[in-house]
This record gives structure tokens, sequence and C-alpha cells, in this order.
DNA sequence: AGTGTTTATCGTCAGGCAGACGACTATGAT
DNA sequence: ATCATAGTCGTCTGCCTGACGATAAACACT
């Protein structure tokens, strides 16, 4: 039978960033004032149309360096140097979930560390982090006092499984390396989990698990003082990506 | 901005099924024999075209039922009395993936009891459940010395990562339930472990670990002695999804 | 009826890991 | 010098797991 394009009805296909970095003990995530409809003015997730000879993953790392200059990290590179950990989330088709026309959304999963300040074409006023807790509540008021209108689309569920994949993930996985610069110490590596998490773990017995574990974290050699108190240990990530044992996010 | 045609490629968007069973303590995948080119006379999974006014679990669904005769089980309901498990798996898309054309695959994957027979539009020699070992194993020979040759398109990916996802997906839920009958026994449940990780388990310690797990299993209060051996207590599936210990995999 | 086979189920024991928490160390601030 | 802060090492107890012995209840033989 040969090719019949009337057999099947044309889609457009994006991909969208859950982009989530770790700024002053708070899990952010990245987003962008909408300059045009529908959500005109709305916040929204970075993202945009797939290329007519790209890949998705390929779509997904240049919308990640066209928003914030990360270069997405090769998972078969061991040396994740500079770059931030970059995977497919799940993928968003309802039929109305763009007004205009059947869009078919691909969602990747962005973790970077903390970055000095997003940029969007150049406009910093159209980009920022924002806490996932700020940005999740629905028309409630932001920390300062600012009315928050919810995020276009559906991407407050995208953004809502994101978060979800990235606090279930870095239990079983060395992934909260990827919140962190090349270099960090045991406390900040805690810190990540206590951000991600939302609660607050207790620094001997974290510092007792993730040194015993297997391959997740090499030391330097060097040390730092930068957070005060005692100087620390610095290590870099192992080559470990699988934890056994994982790590234990506490019971509710 | 208007609304603007030309900014973006037409895609093809499909869903592709790793409908997954355990059949003579097998892990074991349904396949269908592609009618036209291209890969004309290959094995594939079940999919097809996503239709202009569908969600894509729907269309996933719709074709669950038209490939199996299987309803999907809607997560929200309890009561999983028939019907598979249906998840969403990953979203395929290289430029490449289809000779003729641009075609994003939206692949899911279903969990179903050991089933009758699978039918393909009422022809039985144009689908088969086959060990997944035997689907994935490139150009090497079945167990009747037939040759074999790979999947179509880029589905041996495709249901590698859907028998991934199930064998990791088993420690921490309870979805092990969803490839066993409404009733079954603890010795049931455990070949459904044993078949899918391909690993022997001791009958008394996985005993004791899903009897213990609570919310696990729930006691019917029947027996039964279709196993042979001592009569054997009757469970259906608890209400908790997910495991609290998780079921350990051992090691390699 | 007795014996063996199969499967289910209960118990015991030792090792490992996690949570709670005490103690000590090394820096900067006052 | 003293305090505050953060890091690091130990100890103890309880729970879970893997290894494995023992018993129970069916069926298939002889």
């Amino acid at each position: 039978m040969p090719y019949d394009p009337s057999a099947f009805p044309p889609f457009a296909v994006t991909v969208d960033l859950v982009v989530l970095t770790v700024r002053r003990h708070a899990l952010c995530a990245l987003a962008v004032r909408r300059g045009e409809p529908p959500f005109q003015g709305r916040w929204a997730l970075p993202g945009g149309f797939v290329r007519a000879d790209e890949d998705l993953s390929q779509a997904a790392a240049r919308e990640l360096e066209e928003e914030t200059g990360l270069t997405a990290h090769d998972p078969a590179v061991p040396a994740q140097d500079n770059g931030a950990h970059l995977e497919q989330l799940a993928t968003y088709g309802d039929p109305k979930r763009d007004p205009r026309m059947r869009v078919v959304s691909v969602a990747h999963l962005a973790l970077a560390p903390d970055l000095p300040a997003p940029r969007a074409g150049g406009d910093a006023s159209n980009a920022r982090w924002a806490p996932v807790e700020e940005l999740l509540q629905r028309g409630g008021y932001g920390r300062d006092g600012e009315p928050v209108a919810p995020l276009a689309f559906d991407h407050a569920q995208i953004l809502a499984d994101g978060v979800e994949r990235a606090r279930s993930k870095i239990e079983y996985s060395s992934l909260a390396t990827a919140f962190c610069p090349p270099e960090f110490t045991v406390g900040e590596l805690r810190r990540v989990y206590e951000a991600v998490w939302a609660v607050a773990l207790d620094p001997r017995n974290f510092h007792r698990k993730v040194t015993g574990t297997p391959g997740f974290l090499v030391p330097t050699g060097g040390t730092t003082t930068r957070q005060g108190g005692r100087p620390a240990q610095l290590f870099r990530a192992g080559g470990a990506t699988l934890l056994n044992p994982p790590m234990l996010r506490p019971e509710v």
C-alpha cells in the first residue's frame, strides 16, 4: 500500500523544559514570560518547536542552550565537568492543551547547578528562577505579595511531574550531584537533598551514608571553608550512577 | 503575532505498545507481523496513528483493545478486576526512524495477565507472544531454529526500554500483580518476579516479604491447589501502589 | 494404607544498615 | 579567650534480609 498522507492528521511537536536548580535552600525552576497569545504575559516553561531534521534530545539540548547557556551533559561521557543533566520526562498531547492547534509536547527535565542569571533572548525580565512551590500554587500570591497566575497551558502539570521525577530519582541515583558545582562538600550535597525533598537530614548519618556508598563520591584532596565553620573535604561525583543501597527519603 | 503555519514542520504522531505478560515462566511481549512496507513481513510492536481528537493515553488504550481485547485499567479505579495496566513509556523521534516520513512515536507499556491468544485484525498468524529474549536478540535463531530478524524500526530499543521499566518498577511498586489474574497465590506472584527478573527467589523469604508489606496483598479467604502440592491461600492486590520497603532484586 | 514428591508456610539466626545522638575538631567572629 | 558554626568519627539499638531447617497439606504412585 503506498504512502497516503490523508491517513494521519498532522501534529506540531514541541519540547518543553523543566529546568531545576537549587538556590537559597529552595528547589527552583526556570520560567519565561510569554510575549504573545495565548497566555500572553503569563509565566510558562521554556520550550519551542522541534525542527524538521532534529532528534528530540537535540531539540531539548538546543532549547536549553538558548535559554540558559548550559550545555547538556552527554551521559556517555563520564567527565561531567560542566553542563547540565538532561533527560526525557514525558509527553503531553491532550487535544485541547493548546487552543491554536494540535500540539504534542515532549517534556524534558534538566538539572543544573546554581546559575548566575537566566537569559531569554537577552531580556532578563522575561526569565527568572522561581521556587517550585510558588509556581505550582494556582492563583496564590508570591513571596512579595504580588498575585501569581498559574503557569500557561498544562505547564503546571509538567512542572509537577518533573519535580516528582527529580525527587524520586535522587533516591536511587547519583543525580543530586548534577545540582552541585564540579567540586562540592558533603554539606553542600546534603543541602541539595534537603532542598529537593524539603526535609531536614541528620548531618552525621548523611555523611556516613554518602561517603560509604561505593562510587558515589571521590575525594579531590582539597578542602574548602566557603560554608563557614570547620573546613570540609572536597569531592567530585564518582562513576556510579545507580546508588546501592539507595538514599532513603524520610517518612512523611 | 498571528498563528503562522510555516513556523513549524508537520509530524505524524503514533503510539506503539510494549505489551508484556508472563507465559510458561518467561517474560513475553506481543509482536505483530507487518503486512506492508517498510519492513514488510518483519515483526514489530503493535501501534498506530493518534487520531485528531484523541489524547495519547486514549490512543494507546484504543490500540491495546484492538490488538488484544484488553481494557486498559484506569489507575483511578481501585478495583482493577480485569484490564491491563497501561502507562506511558517514552517518546522516540529520531528523524530517520521511519524512512517514509517524520514520525514521532509515543511508546506505552502495558502489563497483562497471561492471555488466551492474541488477535491482529482476526488473523492469528500475524500476532504472537514471544519471549523478550528472542525478540531482542538481533539476527539470531528462535526456539525452533527458525532465523529471527530484528524487530522493525527502532522497536528493539523501545522493547528493551519497556522491559527495563517493568523490571525496575516491580521493585518498588505493586505492579507485579498486573501480571496476575484477579486472585492469585504467593507462589504465582513469586513466579512473576522470577520470570521478569530471570532469577530464582527463595520461596520462604519471598512469602515473608510480600505478606509482611502492608497493603500489598489482601487475603480473599479462599485457597487453591492449581499449582499442585499443599493448597495455597488466595490473595487480591491491596490498595498500596508503592511498596515500602521495596522488593529487592538480587545482586548480579 | 504407605511412601515419595511437590508446594506452602512458619521459625531461627547472624549480618548489615539506618535512625538517634554523643563527642570531638577546625575554622571565623566577637 | 570565648562562642558560634560546620564537619567528622563513634556507639548503640532496632529492623530487615539472606540462608536455611522444619512442618503441613495436597497428589501420585505402589
